[in-house]
DNA sequence: CCGGTTGTTCAGCG
DNA sequence: GCGCTGAACAACCG
C-alpha cells in the first residue's frame, strides 16, 4: 500500500465518491470520526503517501504506514479504523493513521514536493540536495520533505537505475547523476504507478529483494544502510560509491 | 509458525 | 536543544 504511487491508485479508485454526502461512518479509531456522518466530500488528494479527503471546512488525513489496507465496495473479517457509508457503496479503511487537518491544506502542503503531483518541481528538489551534500543517497530519497511519495522500493529502484551505489554522498555526485537521482525519482514513481495498476510491479523489479544483479550477475550486497536504516540492495559492481573528501 | 517489512512518531538518553 | 536509538504500532506474506 504505503508509496506515493499507491495512494494516487486509491485516489483513481473512490473518484465516484466526489460530491457524495457520508451517511454512516464507524471504526476503531481514537479520533473523532463521527463529526464526518452527514458531511459530503469536495474532493480527494495526495500528497506522498497521505491520503486526503476534504470536506468543506476540514480534513482527513489518511497514512497507510507499513501495514494500512483498504477496500471499497467490500470489507475484511476485522473492523476497520475508519468506514465510510454512502448511499451506493463504501470506503474501508484498516490499520491506518486517521487524522483530522483543520488548515486549509494548500496552505499545509507543498505539492512542489510530491513526486507523482503536476506541480513536481526538480529544481526545488535539486536545491534541497544542494544543502545537504553529506547526506546519503539512500536517506536523501526517503526524506519525504524532498521526495515526497518515495518509499523503500522506489529508492533501491532509482539508485539501480543510475548505477549509484546508496551510501554515496548527494554533494560528491557529479551534477549529472544528481539529475538523474531527481528526475528519476519521478519516472520510476510512474512506472510503479502504471505496473502496480497492472498487478505487474514486482516482476520489475531489478534490485529491489533481488539476489543477483541483472547486468553483471555478481550477487547483490543487502545493508541496512544510512540513517533511515532500510533495506537496501544494491550491486558493489555497477553502482558506483561517490564519496566526499 | 516464525521472521521480516512498500513507514512514521516519539520517548529517552547522552 | 541536538542527534541518535529503539520501541511501538499490529497485518500479511512466504
Amino acid at each position: 500500500m504505503p508509496e506515493g504511487p499507491s495512494i494516487v491508485i486509491l485516489k483513481e479508485l473512490v473518484q465516484s465518491f466526489k460530491g457524495k454526502k457520508v451517511l454512516e461512518v464507524d471504526g476503531n479509531s481514537k479520533q473523532d470520526i463521527q463529526r464526518i456522518a452527514g458531511k459530503k466530500i469536495i474532493d480527494f488528494k495526495s500528497w506522498g503517501k497521505h491520503f486526503l479527503i476534504c470536506f468543506k471546512n476540514f480534513s482527513v488525513r489518511i497514512h497507510f504506514m507499513l501495514f494500512g489496507s483498504y477496500r471499497i465496495n467490500e470489507h475484511k473479517e476485522t473492523k476497520a479504523r475508519l468506514s465510510l457509508r454512502f448511499k451506493e457503496g463504501e470506503i474501508n479503511f484498516y490499520t491506518c493513521s486517521v487524522q483530522f487537518i483543520e488548515e486549509d491544506v494548500n496552505e499545509i502542503y507543498d505539492w512542489t514536493a510530491d513526486v507523482m503531483n503536476d506541480h513536481w518541481d526538480r529544481q526545488k528538489a535539486l536545491n534541497k540536495l544542494k544543502i545537504c551534500p553529506d547526506t546519503l543517497a539512500c536517506d536523501a530519497l526517503l526524506d519525504q520533505n524532498i521526495f515526497a511519495g518515495v518509499g523503500n522500493i522506489i529508492k533501491n529502484e532509482v539508485l539501480f537505475r543510475i548505477y549509484v551505489h546508496p551510501e554515496s554522498n548527494v554533494g560528491a555526485l557529479p551534477e549529472k547523476q544528481l539529475d538523474l537521482l531527481v528526475d528519476q525519482a519521478r519516472i520510476y514513481s510512474f512506472d510503479f504507478f502504471e505496473w502496480k495498476k497492472k498487478y505487474v510491479l514486482k516482476k520489475h523489479w531489478l534490485a529491489h529483494t533481488k539476489k543477483t544483479c541483472p547486468r553483471c550477475h555478481i550477487p547483490f550486497t543487502k545493508k541496512y544502510a544510512g540513517k533511515t536504516k532500510r533495506r537496501s540492495f544494491f550491486c558493489t559492481n555497477c553502482q558506483v560509491l561517490y564519496r566526499n573528501n
